[in-house]
DNA sequence: ACCTGAACACCGTTCAAGT
DNA sequence: ACCTGAACACCGTTCAAGT
């Protein structure tokens, strides 16, 4: 076996974490099963994230860049483009391995979390949100921007119930598709 | 302390696990802390539930019932009337505690859950699509029954979206009732 | 029939010790 | 600077033993 760098360790625990609580959530995380995975002990670990709440609030914060990254170069595109892509990234998680929104699953099990994954939450919400008003008011031009901050969260909302609904089902895709189309012939999603 | 029957250990039991499943999910349940909590040591829940997956099992029937019962009475009223008693019924979980239905919940935990817990979400789904699809049917009166049914499935979807957002945002009930009405003003709740 | 102390292999975490 | 073995108090679970 290769020798690894510190970062390595930090980037595979990161990458291998990530989908652990996408997978089974953070409370089932395990920093043994996980520094296994990786090829090290679980004290290493707490060397790079002194508690597993370090661990959460890392997980987040790389979430939050990861959907800016991916929701960044649609900001310009037409109304109808953006929308479907934003609703490709919640399709894509649960594709095939059944995976929850990160911040989903961490709303879900919010007691256990330190302040910082909290506000990663909110953090996520929040991009998320500011990214809709925009693509939403290329397309409801006279809308105020209440308006348009309201139905924004209530898209986030909707999708991630949806995201919620199909992995109880066991990442039933279809119901998924069944849902967001029925978002967009009440008007939710347009 | 008086003497405590049986149908009594395992009725505490099953209240105080709700209440613990719902405010931190079923993995951050412990069964020692549970025993502790109604005056009893763990191998007695285990005499009563031999895993914590017959708990999780018993507490999402028990959960069912208790939605069949607070939703029937309102079966034959007015849809306006069912429709703000359904919403009532979701707000009332985190109101002050946060709490997360418990479906929802279980959803989020699903890859940890026996076959059985697994089924009760499914059944609690099915009974609100059901309740949700005769109060429907009051209103849209020439709606036909698959469309009828996926209106239904994406209430339930958005509701549980709602909750879970609201619960990350610490029981944020001022931002839940903005979803529900943005719902409400798209035509997803109409 | 119902309850418990003691034990098992797990867990997050700490810390002294190694390189 | 980075990693680890050993130990701590936890966990679900089992089981022999008590009433």
């Amino acid at each position: 076996m290769a020798k690894v760098s510190s970062f390595d360790v930090r980037e595979a625990a990161l990458q291998a974490a990530m989908v652990s609580a996408q997978t089974h959530g953070y409370n089932a995380l395990s920093f043994r099963d996980l520094a296994a995975e990786i090829g090290v002990k679980s004290p290493t670990l707490h060397y790079h994230f002194p508690t597993k709440a370090d661990l959460a609030e890392a997980l987040m914060e790389r979430y939050c860049d990861e959907l800016a990254r991916n929701l960044e170069p649609y900001t310009d595109k037409p109304f109808e483009e953006a929308i479907e892509r934003y609703i490709q990234l919640f399709k894509v998680g649960f594709d095939g391995s059944n995976k929850m929104c990160l911040a989903g699953m961490m709303s879900a099990e919010v007691t256990a979390l330190p302040d910082g994954a909290i506000n990663g939450i909110a953090r996520f919400a929040n991009y998320q949100t500011d990214w809709l008003k925009r693509v939403l008011a290329k397309k409801h031009t006279r809308m105020s921007k209440e308006r348009l901050e309201n139905r924004a969260r209530a898209i986030v909302s909707a999708l991630e119930g949806a995201m919620l609904m199909s992995r109880g089902h066991g990442g039933d895709e279809a119901a998924f598709d069944r849902v967001i189309d029925t978002y967009k012939a009440t008007g939710l999603l347009s």
